[in-house]
DNA sequence: GAGGTTTTTGCCTGATAGTCTCAAACCTGT
DNA sequence: ACAGGTTTGAGACTATCAGGCAAAAACCTC
């Protein structure tokens, strides 16, 4: 999760999530993505969705405050040119956050989390190719907990996710065979959990 | 769906989803439930969430305006009583609604559709107590299809989300078995769907 | 060529949703 | 009392899917 610290009360020296002010006829996605450009030079979202609008009175001390959270995602081969207040932490162990952006960055992991299961939210964190062993390690650090090689590649094969390239990876120093190289499909966000409850009869 | 009629413009006579200004220092919830309140008399919201909100410039022709939608649901049998300018729709038939109110009714649908396969929100629809052929009713409806009575009791059952009460209740004029009277455990929105894809490994 | 490493495939198990059928429990009318 | 109709409830069966295990495949170094 990309944090950055902040250098002005209130909550001087915590981290926070990126972000800012909504200007006049604004849309809050095109705020996001200004702010996000401007500040710490991610200008690729491979996916960016809303999570959802805090307006708890006290959620920042000096001032009556709405805030409206996105998830956004980028590829784990992406590594943008950060500036010096500004970086990355592994979702597992996240710091103490200002404002209300610790219970922010929980509800993002635990979107983010779900939708790995139910969608092909995937492409949104892996790059352009993979082996399904680079993908295992993403979702894992993703899930916080291990996945199955042999599962994942499963799952996400039979429901049509990926694609072979053809290509495979020269193997590593240690030997081993070659992997083969994937592509997601489509790299837009789209459900393939087939397995929905009370769905209507086949008659 | 419950909507009122504008009587005023912009979108005059058209059908729009109730709510209003958000007051200072007031919850986004709160504010809802005020509205509610105040508006069509629907006090016992048996559960309210957050859809999304909405930014475009263009929403509202005459002034840059941002919207939260929340989705809030009431038990099959509440009848609130109505101002002459309101009614109930069914979901399956909405008229042509004012600003973007028709997206933000689609979204609600869907949220309420997908929550009813994988959590227990059926405990905010269905009345008090009920036999399985009346939330079988509720249901269909809500989802748009037909759903098979003994699916439903072994999917709800199994989860544990019911318990019978004990009673039954009087068989109709045509006769027939009387039916066990149900109830839902909990009356808070919980996640229920044991079938999460790629969990953590048994070992 | 032997032994080690990594990837890939196949087989098996367990859990769950959906369908179908029949039994259970009530009614009315003869 | 009993036959026939109606609604509810329970069991058996099938299909699908995720997960675990193990063997095969394909590379490396020594």
């Amino acid at each position: 999760m990309l944090l950055w610290e902040r250098a002005r009360e209130p909550f001087s020296g915590a981290w926070a999530l990126p972000g800012g002010y909504l200007e006049p006829d604004e849309t809050l996605e095109g705020s996001i993505r200004r702010h996000l450009a401007a500040k710490v030079d991610v200008r690729e979202l491979s996916h960016l969705e809303q999570l959802e609008t805090r307006s708890e009175p006290d959620r920042n001390p000096l001032e009556w405050q709405l805030a409206t959270a996105y998830l956004g995602l980028v590829p784990s081969d992406l590594d943008p040119a950060l500036p010096a207040d500004t970086r990355w932490y592994p979702v597992a162990r996240l710091p103490r956050m200002a404002f209300d952006h610790g219970a922010i960055a929980l509800a993002g992991r635990e979107r983010l989390r779900a939708k790995l299961s139910y969608t092909n939210a995937g492409f949104g964190l892996a790059p352009e190719v993979f082996t399904i062993s680079q993908l295992r390690d993403v979702y894992a650090a993703a899930l916080g907990h291990a996945v199955s090689t042999t599962n994942l590649q499963r799952v996400l094969l039979r429901r049509g996710l990926l694609e072979q390239t053809g290509e495979r990876r020269e193997p590593g120093p240690a030997g081993g065979r070659p992997a083969a190289l994937f592509r997601f499909r489509e790299r837009t966000l789209a459900i393939t959990d087939q397995f929905a409850v009370l769905r209507p009869p086949s008659g």
